[in-house]
DNA sequence: AAGTGGTCTAGACCACAAA
DNA sequence: TTGTGGTCTAGACCACTTT
């Protein structure tokens, strides 16, 4: 049996140099097998070599091939099935999942979504400094009212035109973000070059009518639809580290992307 | 040592009776030795006996206890990992994370949304028939254009009041949903009773103006800023299985949810 | 130096789906 | 009946963090 099998059948004998799932693993690596495993099974299915309904060769004959244990082997496969490239069924097989995954919702910065839609954003800090916090920021990052945070507020623009009016509020213990390299890159990104190790946030999107300042800022008319996103970000202990509260052009922008259903 | 150690540490000695950790397992069981020990340990932080921050004892001591191998244990703890609900730090030890976790961003229905937050949703259904794919849903659930597929336009509410208007489409071929239940339940549960396995969606949430019907059919003024919100769902094989075109009223609705950063 | 999680092995038996 | 993934064991060695 070769290892790939086409809906309903099988490839031409003889292909078992263009075998896209055996391949030479390197053992000096400090990568972890699995883990180059993974990556070696995600790029044959990004590159197309493997094609949705391709029915992965089993467990047993896999590690085989591989020369690795069945629960490394299992391992690799599990870290693609929970980004829900492949679908395991018993007794049938693991298969490439059908429908054109796309990235599932992740904590990007906004900056990191324009510019990998090749949308090449631009930013202009309009404000950046210390205040006392108020009451909702306080609450939102668990400081006592009044206790010193760094405010920031953005407008986010691509092709000239403004996309987004960001503000956000950071304990100031925890960096001072410079505005030269705020307007050159994202606040996640400055975060994570300063060591903050992001786990998660909590996060609300909603709409609302544009107030006439939103509107002059925004380029559009008082009353417009904006969307809207508050989010909470916390690190690993589970400190808040970030507070932002931030309004979208409708018409220029939308929250797009992939759900896993929970198993 | 005691299995769990508050910070800076450790509780009383003669608190074995009451180690949140430690418990019966039910080997007779069909339900997998993991996932009893998954519930367990969440079902502690959830009621407070395993408070964020607290270590868990190290891997081997636990599955000595338990009875377990480590491999078993760690993959309990690795399923609460993927949760959110703990981290491990090499060296340090699994901890409970300290932020509130509520779930992350699932694929739920409204009615579920709603219900879960003891709104007790209505739905009238305003339509319920076969037609002719139009263009953009044929694409969308992957038929070809005209291909007949079932409209169903609903109106949510909760006390009394409107909060969306939903638009969906299916292929005819999947199901046939009878009014009287899409008045009781939600479309997803529906799909589930019939044997349909949701597997992931396509998601994208904007922002509009509502229409003069829009405004009447939710009680907003024309021009009030709407959500909206399109899908795309599909099954374990990759087809579509139904698509989405809904509108909230978004001073009475907004989206909820939690990220867990990628890692 | 000691303790933790991270990785890996080489088996075993079971549950489920398809032929 | 056969083949698949699902679960589980009892070890091993390594990398990292803290003392």
């Amino acid at each position: 049996m070769s290892p790939v099998h086409r809906t309903p059948q099988r490839t031409a004998p003889g292909d078992r140099a263009l075998d896209p799932v055996t391949f030479a693993l390197d053992r000096s690596s400090p990568v972890p097998l699995y883990y180059q495993l993974a990556r070696h099974l995600e790029a044959a299915i990004q590159r197309g070599a493997l094609v949705p309904g391709d029915l992965l060769g089993n467990e047993v004959d896999l590690s085989v091939r591989l020369g690795l244990s069945r629960p490394t082997v299992r391992q690799a496969i599990q870290s693609l099935v929970d980004k829900g490239l492949l679908v395991r069924r018993r007794g049938v097989g693991t298969q490439v999942v059908h429908s054109q995954v796309r990235r599932p919702l992740e904590l990007s910065s906004l900056y990191d979504d324009l510019e990998s839609a090749g949308q090449g954003p631009t930013t202009r800090v309009l404000r950046n400094e210390r205040i006392a916090a108020p009451a909702d920021v306080a609450a939102a990052l668990g400081l006592p009212e009044g206790a010193e945070v760094v405010v920031l507020e953005r407008l986010r623009s691509t092709h000239g035109r403004p996309v987004a009016f960001l503000r956000n509020h950071l304990p100031a213990s925890l960096l001072e973000p410079g505005t030269v390299r705020l307007e050159s890159t994202g606040l996640y990104r400055l975060l994570r070059a300063a060591g903050i190790v992001l786990h998660s946030a909590r996060q609300s999107i909603g709409a609302r009518a544009a107030s006439a300042e939103e509107g002059a800022l925004l380029q559009e008319p008082e009353g417009a639809a904006l969307l809207t996103m508050r989010r909470t970000a916390y690190d690993d202990a589970g400190r808040p580290v970030e507070h932002g509260s931030h309004v979208y052009r409708a018409s220029r922008y939308a929250f797009d992307f992939q759900l896993l259903v929970r198993s």
